[in-house]
DNA sequence: ATAAACTATGAAGCGCACTTCAAAGCAAGA
DNA sequence: TCTTGCTTTGAAGTGCGCTTCATAGTTTAT
């Protein structure tokens, strides 16, 4: 059993995020002492890790909210929350590809770079004019 | 040339978050008529794409501001954006590596339930016995 | 015994990226 | 001409995900 301060050491976050997490009913219920001091069990310190990892993916609050919130009301919703899980999956696959566009765009932005800093006649182009050149050269 | 809504239609974005981006100088001063009513020209258009393409991939609105400024400021910050460039590449690696993790997580998640669909029996497990069982079957 | 460190709570605050509103002017069709 | 619709502006509002604050109680070390 770990204390609050523990517990945000171990999993990187903030106690007062820990407890907003609490609240907003992402974490089961923490186990209290005598005194309602937070006591977090190892259980409950990787189910705070998955929540950050949904987290880092951009999954919305809510979202987990639910889906924990599905899991709560036992077998009866598990094709509903296959469900979830699919689309989800279907989401990170779209994030993936906006990530990957953005990505072709900056490298060849950097390819770009490099290729001007070898001519130094280019150097004094106008942002405008950069653009041009930019855009002629291969097209997204 | 275009009025506020052909462009807005053309980028899928709405008139009033192109004359934020334009407050937020993301975009060069757009062209007015007699009357101040604007006026996006091809050009225009493209740039509002690539500014869409990068808030995709998460990136601040201040950084892209940045970027453009340096932009403006002609070929002396050239090796200065190259930098900035690189260094986004490596935040999208990272933000990719993320999704995957997650996108890892859920899948597993998702062969779970099908597997759990095929045994009835298993379907009055509480959340904590499923997440268990879950845990149990190969970590991440 | 007392100070320093930790914890609790609810409420308020913050930064971001928009969105909506109010009031006004312009434009184009019936 | 009148109405409907598009555009302008600054300012205020919204939703999200925390973070900070004020106040108060608890634990620990000296």
């Amino acid at each position: 059993m770990y204390s609050a301060k523990e517990a945000a050491e171990m999993t990187g976050l903030t106690t007062a995020t820990l407890r907003y997490y609490e609240k907003e009913q992402l974490l089961p219920a923490i186990e209290r002492t005598e005194q309602r001091y937070r006591k977090y069990s190892d259980t409950d310190i990787e189910w705070i890790k998955m929540v950050q990892c949904l987290r880092m993916a951009n999954v919305p609050i809510r979202s987990i909210r639910e889906y924990i919130l599905l899991l709560t009301q036992g077998g009866k919703t598990i094709s509903q929350r296959r469900l979830m899980v699919q689309k989800y999956i279907d989401d990170l696959h779209s994030q993936m590809a906006n990530l990957q566009k953005a990505l072709a765009l900056t490298e060849k932005k950097l390819e770009f770079y490099g290729k001007l800093l070898q001519s130094p006649s280019a150097q004094d182009l106008t942002y405008l004019e950069e653009w041009n050149l930019f855009k002629s050269k291969g097209d997204s």
